[in-house]
DNA sequence: TTTTAATCGAGACGGTACGTCTCGTCTTAAA
DNA sequence: TTTAAGACGAGACGTACCGTCTCGATTAAAA
């Protein structure tokens, strides 16, 4: 988020005294995005997206400590874009739509690849698995978690039903299919939330 | 093509004239290991795995494409030896216990470790995540299914469950809690089994 | 002679932009050769460069494009200083002190060690032939070739004596001699003057 | 093919059991002279005379300590052979004669490229430097002494010559343009003689 | 209007590991 | 016992990126 709070700051005093370039900013997203669905994570350095941003290594270590944290940037965006908590109606239609849009993002979003990548380079390197946590998983779940709770508080959901547990139960499968490739179908979804939301149905 | 020719005379003859050094092979193996629970991913390097078996880079590259292929060599003895999927008994007992041990293997097995690595290379790498299904999802998942057509055709399970989509549930959460480093206790799988194999219970 | 371009241009345009470490330069030239003498031909690796001017082995192969230019480097800058052809003075005595200086380089100069090296090199490789010739043996003919045809215009020899033939009848006994690791002794060397060059005297 | 030929002739012979191969030997030797001229002196290899010569690269190291030594063997067999220092005759004639020959076999005998590789390589690696000088340039060298010592008894030559330099200040002109590419020319030899052998003519 | 300070592109640098190559030695089984 | 076959330890090759660093040049605020 070091990128947001330097802009907003930068927005709150008013001016940019010797000011970040916002076009090199959007390339290097880009080219890092563009690289990691094009050859894959391996063809993703910073060598490679200095030159297909027309850019210099060294503007891409001023602002991002690694790549990881250029394709951090992106994922946070994007899915804070396309991949809303819903807050309003029924909880379970609500997980049900959330899911379905889980499984789309997973399988034809560019966004969704970088979370795949990501979540794999966190089983290589433990500073990855913590950004990933403090800048997407972590807050991801916290809304997620809330959701639940709503419907629990609600009275939609059964009192003694634990957040964690079923969000795994329930997030699980999916990126496990995203992760070996199979496909994530609407029906596999749907019988998911059927068999873990509502076993009693 | 030589190498077919001396195979061929090798099975024909039934014996093995110029013979892999086995010791070779097992140091080179256990370096292997040993570097991705030290150092993690990054630190399995060919070189790194080639001065601590005390074996020249060449003897590696002789034997294994990749050092992925020096893992899953690793991956696949290991699991076949201590992630055994059982053959007899009620099903959704032997089920609960195959889970239970998964978790385990995840959470404590050094073999484990590299089923993580290697879940999160085949995100990076196309030729990964071909290799790692064929030697050791596929190959597993044949098997794991059986169990569960048998409990179908036995009438424990109902008729119309769909076996990869339960498996995929079932194994889904449990490996996504390892990813993510949640720890999965045996109340989670439990609750799982429940869930998911006995949703009408 | 890319390097001489480089800093031609860069004396030309009177700045260094992306300018070359000229310590790191003098280091691998200084390394290449310590590395000859010490070791002989086979003992001069760029890794052993690397290592021994503390530099980094694409640092060397940004440069040259292989060792031979390295060598060849140090042999034309080390010539051009301390073997210089004379300019003035009797054209016999100049070749006989030529000579002379010819026969101490070979014996007792690094760079001389180089010279030979290179010549020996040239037997085995083509390129190395067709570089040494080029950067080497043909600019310095050029000027020995001058030295003698000063000797003929000005009549102190023969008109028909042929420069090339004579040049290859003095210097080939010399260095023919440190091939063959025989010493060459001054009276060695002006007997040679006196035969070749005076054979009417 | 040479594999066949060998147990071609070993089968007709009856066998040949525990005594040197010759048939191999000729076939190494003959495939070390190939390579040589075919490829130079870099692509003599242990490794790809062993495969040319139908042979093991065992047999090869049992024989000779490297190769060098089979280059060796055949330059001093076909000098012998094909580069005789004349025994009779006017000895300025028989030098003549002998050193066109020797321009000759340089120029076109592929045992002369042997010598030019192996004087190269000498200037690399003092062990091959020992070598040629014990079995090539040292034999060779007695004999062409004792022809100017015949001479200079019989008073065809000056009693004051020293064969030594003499042979140097023939030899090295002619050996020094082959090494660098120079063709020698029957003119170029005949001066040569005219002016060091008869410096009074 | 001039500083002045941080940006940018370019790219050299010391490193590490890659995958390939050839070396010379060692081991096996057949002849 | 010698052979062909070939596995082995060793180590250099030339390449690709890493992350750091120094240049000029640009540019916009502050002086």
């Amino acid at each position: 988020m070091a990128t947001k709070d330097i802009a907003a700051s930068r927005a709150a005093k008013g001016r940019a005294p010797h000011r970040r370039n916002e076009d090199a900013r959007l390339a290097i997203l880009g080219a890092a995005d563009e690289l990691l669905i094009e050859r894959g994570f391996g063809g993703v350095t910073v060598e490679g997206i200095a030159a297909r941003a027309g850019v210099s290594k060294q503007t891409i270590y001023r602002w991002w400590p690694s790549k990881i944290d250029i394709l951090l940037d992106t994922l946070v965006e994007e899915a804070d874009r396309r991949l809303k908590i819903p807050e309003d109606g029924a909880v379970v239609d609500a997980v049900r739509g959330y899911l379905r849009a889980l499984a789309r993002f997973l399988a034809k979003d560019d966004a969704g690849e970088i979370l795949l990548a990501l979540l794999g380079e966190a089983q290589h390197d433990a500073e990855t698995a913590a950004l990933f946590h403090e800048r997407y998983l972590d807050p991801r779940r916290a809304r997620e978690r809330a959701l639940l709770k709503r419907g629990i508080a609600e009275g939609e959901l059964p009192a003694g039903l634990n957040p964690d547990t079923t969000l795994d139960a329930l997030i699980g499968p999916i990126v496990y299919r995203a992760l070996t490739g199979t496909k994530v179908s609407r029906p596999f979804v749907d019988a998911l939330v059927d068999r873990v939301l509502e076993p009693t149905g």
